[in-house]
DNA sequence: CAGAGCACGTGAGAAC
DNA sequence: GTTCTCACGTGCTCTG
């Protein structure tokens, strides 16, 4: 709302003022040797290597006393002080550019530059855990979505012939997985007649269509003492998705 | 490597030099005006609202020719200087911890802080496009794997009584959802042999576990001529589901 | 050498 | 009033 950022002062001085002589403070100052002890010098940066710049003792530098060459050292300073004033500039467009890509409730309250950065970098840390708790996510359901056609069920089912019938014993029934080609007229009822006739209840029973096969997977469980014989069971449901459609009414007169 | 940021200068100057008189020079310079034509004031920030500053004019400050008070002033003078300090030596480590959560590609080779904070924008960038990207994965992950449990099915069967029943007609045979209750013990097999003693076969039949609740879909078409009464199949399966689950033998029996 | 980048101290508004 | 924040010009260092 109330931001003033990245903006040409109106009290900009000019240019003229500039050819004015340099004061002697700074040339005084400069003879100064005067040592931070380093204490706290940006411990957070793994980068930058801590030797201490070795300050060049009383550098040269043209004075103006004598009138020798005072005009392009002027002329120096001015384009310094243009090029840093760019500067400046374009660091004030990178600072708005940065604070652009945070969400509202980063920079809620939050006005001053230093902020806007803290923030950048919190939100740059919430991106990547997010992304990693995404991708996570999307492993894990990658991974149960097909568990059952591609790890639980063996290759040969994805591209093999027309049909395919697996039966495995579970808890207290059977467990029946069937493939078949989407154009093979297998009807479902067949198969499901077929394992009630049996004597087994159906508990789940999950069809899927995965590249252009059709997948059944049914758990059933015995409901009376009956002695299931997975054996016969299967050369039943095999006959059934093999035969043709009709076959299957022959089946349940059995 | 050679980054060499963020570092207290050796020829810092004494806090001795600070006392001497301010030079003429800046009192000089502010009685000028100038205006840049603020062509290029950070278009980025849609925050900033770009009003003028306006400059005050020659603001009364105490000058310290009489020496009535030139103490406090500069000791708010030194005060101001520790401050300025202080927040560029937080500006600096802001810069390192924004630079350091880059990853490598991103700042080889770039050494100003400009680099970096550019870097900074299009890392995060890259990072709100790579969320998105899995946000819609996951979706589309989420949808596959339980399409018909999450969102064909009616919001009224989600958090309902202990059963419900819809019938609705569909292709050339009827769509059946039943929700029922997980201590129900409402057993899938009666349900399929009621809907197989109609005269229909099932399609598919899909089971799934949505908050501790069971729901079926069952689609089935009709196989002979048979006209479907699906009131009267309404009405069967919801007997089925409200009675206990002795009775769907009595009802097979019909 | 020239040019770029950075830290410094300082004045001036803005916000509290 | 005080306190914070920003932009300014400038000197210094480093790199190519």
């Amino acid at each position: 709302m109330d931001y003033v950022n990245s903006m040409i002062r109106s009290d900009q001085m000019a240019d003229e003022f500039e050819l004015f002589p340099i004061p002697c403070r700074h040339t005084i100052q400069q003879d100064e040797l005067f040592l931070i002890p380093s204490e706290d010098a940006n411990d957070l940066s793994n980068w930058g290597d801590n030797r201490q710049r070795k300050r060049k003792a009383a550098r040269a530098f043209l004075v103006n006393d004598v009138d020798g060459k005072p005009i392009d050292n002027k002329k120096k300073k001015i384009t310094h002080r243009d090029i840093e004033r760019q500067r400046r500039q374009e660091m004030a467009t990178l600072y708005g550019a940065l604070r652009s890509q945070l969400p509202f409730e980063y920079l809620k309250g939050k006005r001053s530059i230093s902020d806007h950065m803290h923030e950048a970098v919190n939100y740059i840390k919430h991106l990547q855990k997010k992304i990693l708790k995404l991708s996570g996510r999307r492993d894990e359901l990658k991974r149960s979505s097909n568990s059952y056609a591609s790890s639980s069920v063996p290759e040969s089912l994805q591209d093999s012939s027309e049909h395919s019938v697996k039966i495995r014993p579970c808890l207290a029934g059977v467990e029946v997985v069937m493939s078949t080609c989407l154009r093979q007229g297998l009807n479902l009822s067949s198969v499901l007649e077929v394992i009630l006739a049996e004597g087994l209840s159906v508990v789940t029973c999950i069809s899927t269509k995965v590249n252009e096969r059709l997948m059944h997977t049914i758990v059933s469980e015995v409901n009376d003492g009956r002695n299931i014989e997975p054996s016969e069971l299967q050369q039943k449901l095999t006959m059934l998705a093999t035969s043709s459609s009709e076959l299957h009414l022959g089946m349940l007169a059995k």
